[in-house]
DNA sequence: ACAATGTGTTTTAACCTTTAATTAAAAATG
DNA sequence: CATTTTTAATTAAAGGTTAAAACACATTGT
């Protein structure tokens, strides 16, 4: 591997010299710049961007952690940053928590002895948490992408979860429904919990009741909206129209009900969340509310970058609104 | 930030005293070895990971190149060698080719610059083009990880595509059908090629006739899956089954019938390939080519390290065999 | 003619580690 | 007790880059 000093040797001049016409970072004459660059090519020297992050105390690198990248929600989220690091120069690290705190722990850890530029961190369990892993490095820039406070200084990106979740209930009842469960998230995370409050409050709103037995939490992924739905379906009577917190669930009680012989949407319709972009592929297309994932994930990024080159020092509050995509899988009652 | 210098001034030692220390690289006396830990932990030093990469000429990180990563079968490989990262205490730079060429040679030059110990390809794009990027850097431990030549040395992953064509074809003739259509990928990728190649022998193998009618070739996407289904549709009668040759497309191909009226698998069996974790919750549950996602990250992640650990020169081709998930979606004719 | 200014390049220190070579002190040996 | 060996620490170089400071030389103004 040529290093700076081999290229500078071979040009005939120093190595300042090298990197000056590498980084047109001040004028070199057209025929040292010249021959600089010839043997640049003769020895296919590329620079170690270790030895110079080391110097410039910066390495354009971010690290992002996620719970799993494998739900699509995620996934969509992570692919508009790391879009928006190609974009921008930069390259991603990105971690999965996978729900262990400790693999949490270790993964900030390692990043930040990386000396990753700054953390975007869309993982639940860190809210609540106190991170004493903060505190052993210098402050990085930090964006967090779900609701809910933080024991930490960062820039937030909020999804509005409330809204949301007000706005599936409100359509459900404006198409007629007055028997509307909901399944949940998991209850500890702020955004399944939103999404309930919305729920609640547009059901009260319209002067409607909250059935409790038409009420059950899942896990954000097919299984539990299985489960949940399995469990609501046990205990008697259906509701005629569901709000599930998110589409991967929606997903589950779809597929569980086809095995009941619950047709969707005309004997039960359904309303989802996230707008994954399989659910315009679900057979019925799945009415849900759209999150901006691309935006999020965009968002995100350019925050932290302009945290960073404007220096900026106060933390901002972004919030994102959700809005709903009509589609096939919710049926008006007459 | 506190340097390992800062340490060793105020823990009244040599830094290469604090070093061993820390890297418990050879014996220091129980009372210096307290002096100093106590030194790390009041002034919270944390390691430069990029001064020791320099000097050790390791990192410690993976690179990594995928098409897209919200594509659900790339998604789950991703977070096989991601876990793996985790378990050797590894780090993985993610990068989105996007189709794009441009982008990929970017992508690979810089992560070289950053000198990743090893790089994981997952990107059709590459096979069959000869990048000179590589030429630049010092030869970078590569494991390639879907079919087809390379011009340049690397461990291959074969997941195996003919044989899980052939299987997944064979099934549907056990099963009674007699009329087998097949949408297939982009036929410039050599998976698609080459689980259309099986398709074709199977049907060969029982005596039947390929009709050009039922095939249609699709983007591995749901759109392109529904695209390929209306064209099929729109040439007249369709077969009894369909072999689409992944999950994705086969859900767009499910969404599509439904939008038809026709029924699966009543009127239309359908067999998948991959296997995505969804596939099991579409309606009706997914027969597919089950692929062992998660072990081919797995086995691509240690292929990398023990090439690396082991100094090992010759290159490794590994074959992952694909096998059949039997569910709802295909329907025995009598 | 000579100081002042300007230009293009080099020298050198710094970034933060690890580790081979070295030293100093203690322990063992004859 | 003098000498060798062992042990435990330090010194200094190296890893590859950047950039401030220094330098050498040419140009300009008076």
């Amino acid at each position: 591997m040529a290093t700076i000093k081999d290229v500078a040797k071979h040009a005939g001049v120093s190595t300042s010299t090298v990197s000056h016409v590498l980084n047109k970072t001040r004028y070199v004459s057209e025929e040292i710049t010249a021959r600089v660059k010839k043997a640049v090519e003769e020895l296919q020297y590329a620079p170690s961007a270790l030895a110079r992050s080391l110097k410039l105390k910066h390495t354009r690198t971010f690290g992002m952690l996620v719970t799993t990248s494998t739900n699509p929600f995620f996934a969509e989220v992570v692919k508009g940053v790391e879009r928006r690091c190609y974009e921008q120069g930069y390259n991603l690290l990105l971690c999965n928590t996978e729900g262990d705190l400790e693999r949490l722990r270790f993964n900030i850890d390692m990043l930040l002895q990386k000396r990753v530029d700054g953390l975007l961190l869309m993982s639940d369990e860190i809210v609540s948490q106190n991170l004493d892993i903060f505190a052993r490095h210098k402050a990085v820039p930090t964006v967090v992408m779900d609701c809910g406070k933080t024991h930490f200084p960062a820039d937030k990106i909020q999804d509005n979860s409330y809204l949301g979740g007000y706005l599936a209930t409100q359509y459900l009842i404006e198409k007629g429904h007055r028997q509307i469960g909901c399944i949940t998230g998991p209850l500890n995370k702020p955004t399944a919990e939103k999404r309930l409050a919305g729920y609640k409050q547009a059901l009260l709103d319209a002067g409607l009741i909250i059935n409790e037995d038409w009420l059950a939490d899942g896990d954000f992924e097919c299984e539990g909206g299985q489960q949940a739905f399995e469990n609501i379906l046990s205990r008697g009577t259906l509701p005629s129209a569901l709000f599930v917190c998110n589409d991967m669930m929606a997903l589950g009680v779809i597929n569980s009900a086809g095995k009941h012989g619950i047709s969707i949407p005309d004997d039960l319709s359904i309303i989802g969340y996230d707008d994954i972009k399989i659910a315009r592929f679900f057979t019925p297309s799945l009415t849900t509310i759209h999150q901006p994932k691309f935006n999020l994930g965009r968002k995100a990024f350019d925050t932290l970058l302009d945290k960073i080159q404007s220096k900026r020092e106060n933390d901002l509050e972004i919030k994102l609104e959700p809005t709903l995509v009509e589609r096939d899988s919710v049926k008006p009652m007459d």
